[in-house]
RNA sequence: GGACCCGUAGCUCAGCUGGAUAGAGCGCUGCCCUCCGAAGGCAGAGGCCGAAGGUUCGAAUCCUUUCGGGUCCGCCA
C-alpha cells in the first residue's frame, strides 16, 4: 500500500501521457509533476502533464489535457478528472479513497510518512564541527538544529544518513588552547604568577580567557601533579607539556560539547578527527592525485580588488585550478613554509568521506564560510572518482531578542550566551522548533520570550497544543468506549463513512500531504518545511475543533452517536500520529497534555 | 572593487525547484465560550512580490542590469 497518494497518482498521469504521447521524450516527462490544488474548488491534485508535453506533441495543451483526463478517472480511481485554466487537469479523489488512508495513518503511526526515494544512497551530513576551543555558544545553534532535521528527514525519506562531526583539533588555535589551559593548570598548582604576567610568554598572546578551562587546569594537576611545571609552579619549557596539556584539552572540551549537544537532543555517528586524518598524510595524498589529474600549478595571485591588504606582495604560491571546476579564482594549498593550507586538509577530508562511502556530502556551514563554499564544491568535483556531490547549506546570522531588544553578544566581554545557557532558559524543544521556523539561507531572530509565550505567536506551542488536544479528547472518550477500542489498530476498522463535513476533509487533505512534505523537504535539503507543515496542520486542526463549537452534531465525541464518534476519534488519531510523526523529524517530544 | 545570501501586507516571515485569483502570524476593525482544552476560531481592511529589461503557453520563482541590507575576500581555522 503506497502512503503517498500523489506519487500513486503520477505513475498513472505518465501512463496516460504515453498513450497519448508515445514518443515523449523522458526530460520532458520528468518534469511531469502532481502537486496539491491551492483551491479546494480545483479538487485535490492537479497534474502540468499537458503544459509540459504539448509543444513536443504538437498540440494545443487544453486539447492534450483533455485526451489525458478522458481515460484517467477509471486507471486511477479518481472521482473525477477535468480540464481546466491553461491545461491544468484537476483531479478529485472519492471521499473514499482520502478516507482509506486513516488507517494506512493509523496503522503505520509515527512511521507515516517514510519513503523509499533515497533508496538507501549514502548521505553523510556534516554539521556542527565547532572549534573544541570553548563550549558551545548560540551561534552553533542552528547549524546543530537544521543538520540534525536535515538528517532525520533525510533518514526518513529513504536515505542512509551517517551524522558526522569533523574535530579540528590541527590547527593554531588548538596550540592556543594549550596555553591557556596551561595557565588554570599553574593557578591550580597556586602559581605567583598573574594572567598578564603569563599572558607575556604565550606566543600570539593568551586567548581564551573564559573561566571554562578551570576545571580542565584542576584536572590535570589531579592527573600529574606538579610535573608538567617548573619550580614554585611557574611556567615549564612548552616541550614537556605542551602535547599532553593539548590532548587533555581537547578531550575535555569534546566531552563538555558532546554534553551540550546531546542535551539537544543531537547524537553524532562519526566524529573524524583532523589530526588523525593529517597524520596519515591524506593531505599529501589529495594533493598528490590533483597534481596527477594537472590541476596543480606553481603561480602568482593577483591581490583582492578594491581591497589590497597592507601586506600584500606577489608571491608565487601552489595553486589548485579551482577555476576550472566553477569557482572564481585558483586557490592556495601550501603556505610560505611549506605546510599545507586548511583548504587543502579540507580537500582531504572531503575525499576521505567519499571514500568512506558518501555518495552524496553535505556540510552545513555558518554564513561567514559563504566564500568557501564555491572552492570546496570546486574541489570534491575534480576529485570524485564515482559522482560524488557535495552540497553546502549555510546557515544565516541568528540575533538574539529578548523583550523585542536585541541582546548583544562579545566575546571578549565574555558575554556570549552559551548554548547550555539557552536550553536551560527556554528548553530544547522551543529551540530546535524555533530554529527551524525559516529557511536556513535568510537571517533569523531569536526571540528568548517569544521562545516560551504560550500563544499562537508562538509555533512549538501551537504545535503542541494541538496534540495535547487530541490526546486531551482520545482520554475523554475513554468515558464512552473500553480502552481496546480506542487503540489506533480498533480505531482503523472503525466505519469512516460517517466523515463527511467538508472541515473533516480538509483535515485528511493536509494528513495525506504528509508523505509529500518529507520527501520535498528531504530532496530540497530544506528541513524547515516540517516545522511549516506542522503549523499548516496544526491551524486546520484548530478549525475542525472550531467547528464543533458552533455546530454541536460536528463534535468529536457524541455519546449518543457511537459509530460516528469512533470515526471522528480514527481521525483526531491520525492527525495526532502525523503530529508524532512530524516533531520526530524536528526532534521535538510530543506533549500529552498542557497546563 | 569582487563573490555569496536576503529584499514579498505597517512588522516578522512562508510560497512545495516555472503554474490558476500571491499566503500565514503579529498589529488594526468587528464578531464567536452554558459546549470535547477560548493556550482557540470566524470575518474585514492591508500588495506594482525593491526597480527596469529579457526568456515562454505562464515568472515572486530562471537570465541580465540596477538599488538597498547582510556575510566574507591570497598563508587564520
Amino acid at each position: 500500500m503506497t502512503q503517498n497518494l500523489f506519487a500513486e497518482a503520477r505513475i498513472h498521469v505518465l501512463a496516460a501521457l504515453h498513450e497519448a504521447v508515445p514518443s515523449l521524450p523522458a526530460d520532458l516527462a520528468a518534469r511531469v509533476e502532481v502537486t496539491p490544488t491551492r483551491d479546494p474548488a480545483h479538487g485535490d491534485m492537479a497534474t502540468n502533464a499537458a503544459m509540459v508535453s504539448a509543444r513536443h506533441a504538437g498540440r494545443k495543451p487544453a486539447e492534450l489535457a483533455a485526451a489525458i483526463a478522458a481515460g484517467l478517472p477509471a486507471r486511477a480511481g479518481l472521482a473525477a478528472a477535468e480540464v481546466a485554466g491553461p491545461g491544468f487537469i484537476n483531479m478529485r479523489l472519492s471521499q473514499d479513497t482520502l478516507r482509506a488512508q486513516l488507517p494506512v495513518i493509523l496503522h503505520a503511526g509515527e512511521a507515516y510518512g517514510d519513503s523509499g526515494v533515497g533508496q538507501g544512497e549514502r548521505v553523510n551530513v556534516e554539521y556542527v564541527s565547532a572549534n573544541p576551543t570553548g563550549p558551545m555558544h548560540i551561534g552553533h545553534c542552528r547549524g546543530a538544529v537544521v543538520g540534525d532535521a536535515l538528517a532525520r528527514v533525510l533518514a526518513k525519506a529513504g536515505f542512509a544518513v551517517t551524522k558526522e562531526y569533523y574535530i579540528n583539533d590541527a590547527g593554531a588555535q588548538v596550540v592556543a588552547l594549550a596555553w591557556a589551559a596551561y595557565w588554570r593548570y599553574l593557578q591550580a598548582l597556586g602559581t605567583k604568577l598573574t594572567e598578564e604576567e603569563y599572558a607575556v610568554g604565550v606566543p600570539g598572546g593568551l586567548q581564551y580567557r573564559g573561566d571554562y578551562l578551570v576545571p580542565v587546569g584542576q584536572a590535570i594537576a589531579h592527573l600529574h601533579g606538579a610535573s608538567l611545571a617548573a619550580e614554585g609552579a611557574m611556567p615549564a619549557d612548552p616541550a614537556v607539556w605542551l602535547e599532553m596539556v593539548r590532548g587533555t584539552a581537547m578531550i575535555m572540551m569534546m566531552a563538555s560539547i558532546r554534553e551540550d549537544l546531546k542535551a539537544l537532543g543531537v547524537v553524532h555517528d562519526v566524529f573524524t578527527s583532523e589530526r588523525a586524518l593529517l597524520d596519515g598524510g591524506a593531505a599529501d595524498r589529495s594533493i598528490e592525485r590533483l597534481t596527477e589529474r594537472g590541476l596543480i600549478y606553481e603561480g602568482v595571485l593577483e591581490p583582492p580588488k578594491g581591497k589590497t591588504p597592507d601586506d600584500w606582495e606577489p608571491r608565487p604560491q601552489t595553486l589548485f585550478r579551482a577555476t576550472q571546476f566553477g569557482d572564481d579564482v585558483d586557490r592556495p594549498l601550501k603556505k610560505s613554509d611549506g605546510t599545507n593550507t586548511y583548504f587543502a586538509n579540507d580537500i582531504a577530508y572531503h575525499e576521505d568521506k567519499a571514500r568512506r562511502g558518501a555518495a552524496t556530502m553535505i556540510d552545513v556551514w555558518g554564513a561567514d564560510h559563504g566564500g568557501y563554499v564555491s572552492r570546496m564544491k570546486a574541489a570534491v568535483r575534480a576529485l570524485a572518482a564515482g559522482g560524488e556531490s557535495l552540497d553546502v547549506v549555510l546557515c544565516q546570522i541568528v540575533h538574539v531578542l529578548r523583550g523585542g531588544q536585541p541582546v548583544r553578544m562579545s566575546k571578549r566581554a565574555g558575554s556570549f550566551i552559551t548554548l547550555r545557557d539557552l536550553i536551560d532558559e527556554v528548553g530544547s524543544d522551543a529551540v530546535r522548533f524555533t530554529m527551524l521556523t525559516r529557511k536556513a539561507d535568510a537571517q533569523m531572530e531569536f526571540d528568548l520570550d517569544l521562545a516560551v509565550a504560550q500563544t499562537r505567536d508562538n509555533p512549538v506551542y501551537y504545535v503542541q497544543y494541538v496534540h495535547a488536544r487530541c490526546r486531551s479528547v482520545l482520554r475523554n472518550a475513554a468515558e464512552m468506549f473500553p480502552a481496546a477500542a480506542l487503540t489506533p489498530e480498533a480505531l482503523a476498522s472503525a466505519d469512516l463513512s460517517h466523515l463527511t463535513a467538508e472541515p473533516e476533509l480538509a483535515m485528511i487533505r493536509r494528513l495525506v500531504a504528509w508523505p509529500r512534505a518529507v520527501e520535498g523537504a528531504a530532496l530540497a535539503h530544506e528541513p524547515h518545511r516540517i516545522a511549516f507543515f506542522l503549523y499548516d496542520l496544526a491551524a486546520d486542526f484548530n478549525m475542525l475543533w472550531q467547528t464543533g463549537n458552533a455546530d454541536a452534531t460536528l463534535r468529536f465525541l457524541r455519546a449518543d452517536h457511537p459509530a460516528e464518534t469512533l470515526a471522528r476519534l480514527a481521525l483526531v488519531a491520525a492527525t495526532a500520529a502525523v503530529i508524532r510523526s512530524g516533531l520526530a523529524v524536528v526532534g521535538v517530544v510530543p506533549a500529552e497534555e498542557l497546563r
